[in-house]
DNA sequence: GTCTATAAGAGGATAGAC
DNA sequence: GTCTATCCTCTTATAGAC
């Protein structure tokens, strides 16, 4: 049992190295411009022997989701411990996380039409319940946030959560990045300002009101 | 000359129902995934003739960019022609009818990320100073909103800049639109919201400020 | 300038030896 | 399970007749 345990623990390794190739090429260049040639290349094996971990290169974007959202899922845990913060904090937390994992080109971005690998996800049972896990939390944290005045109520909680989501694959950061005038911490602060306080900026007051 | 001219023109319409094609499928399934067979087919032309007109895929892509690019300047012109509008009520009227043309599906979205691409683009002199013209339209804009108030001084014009073309290609109106329940006008508004207001919703006052 | 036919090559996937 | 070598399809682009 001892050998057999081994074996498994070399072949996890092995396999997320995989994962995080895909990771990086997910992040860097998208699913379409990824080839399966460049994986096995930059993990350092044979295209051959990809393909008897992962049966396709659907299968390979899917797991690099799976362990995204399995990091996102465990982020969102943390903050529900933090007790100190309301909803609104603990969303703002969230979307700044997603934004620096994207400047540190590690979140990886699919495209939002490609078929083949849409098909594969929605038959991806793990994909879809760390998918529901996720929004679950995130939709409560929303109501919340509601309730309490900190985020429109006029919005439907599903335009809130798309939004945050949305944010994580903005251009935005990438081409001020690629500006290279500004840090990343800059950055992040005005990607999450004009999210949730727009570009009017925060706390507006009627004309007159003095302060 | 009268039979040249009519040649000519027989050649322009010839070559703007090939670029209407192109601007359909950019809009629908993006640029990596939209053939040059796809296009030929659609406009009901032999994939040959297409590159009598065209170089390259790239160049398709270009043209319909280009085009994309006309438009805006022309609508943004006339937006500069309505005296009792303000900076910031023409940034948000250029947005609304960005966010109209995606719902609509005349938005060609390119990948941010094809190098091949943008290296076409950013040799097309054409493009390029198309594209100045309506930054530089928009920046006079953004400096006036930000002078106004209206919108966050603290964010550096390129940041707003960004953000407004970004809302062109936002995933968030087309996953409401594949959701059913809502409208097209209803899901500008609430994007343009977004966008503007942020999550945080509009006209926010100091906790007990009474109204 | 339009067509049919085809070149040329990239890229996903597999065969079969070890 | 890893390798080398290969298959096969899809896609861009062009040749050459009309």
């Amino acid at each position: 049992m001892a050998r057999l345990s081994f074996r498994e623990q070399v072949l996890r390794v092995r396999e997320d190295a995989i994962v995080d190739a895909v990771n990086r090429l997910l992040a860097d260049k998208g699913f379409d411009l990824m080839t399966v040639d460049e994986v096995a290349a930059d993990v350092g094996i044979a295209k051959a022997s990809l393909y008897k971990h992962f049966a396709s290169k659907e299968a390979l974007a899917a797991a690099a989701m799976v362990r995204l959202l399995q990091r996102t899922l465990a982020f969102v845990e943390q903050q529900a411990t933090h007790a100190g913060a309301s909803a609104y904090d603990r969303l703002r937390a969230v979307t700044r996380w997603a934004l620096q994992l994207q400047l540190a080109g590690e979140m990886p971005t699919l495209p939002s039409q490609n078929s083949s690998l849409r098909a594969e996800l929605m038959a991806n049972k793990a994909y879809l319940d760390l998918l529901m896990q996720v929004s679950d939390k995130l939709g409560e944290w929303i109501l919340q946030a509601q309730a309490a005045g900190d985020i429109d109520p006029a919005l439907p909680p599903e335009v809130v959560l798309y939004t945050i989501y949305a944010r994580g694959c903005d251009p935005v950061p990438a081409f001020l990045k690629a500006g290279g005038q500004y840090g990343d911490d800059q950055i992040v602060d005005w990607v999450l300002s004009t999210c949730f306080d727009g570009l009017r900026g925060p706390v507006r007051r009627p004309a007159g009101a003095g302060n």
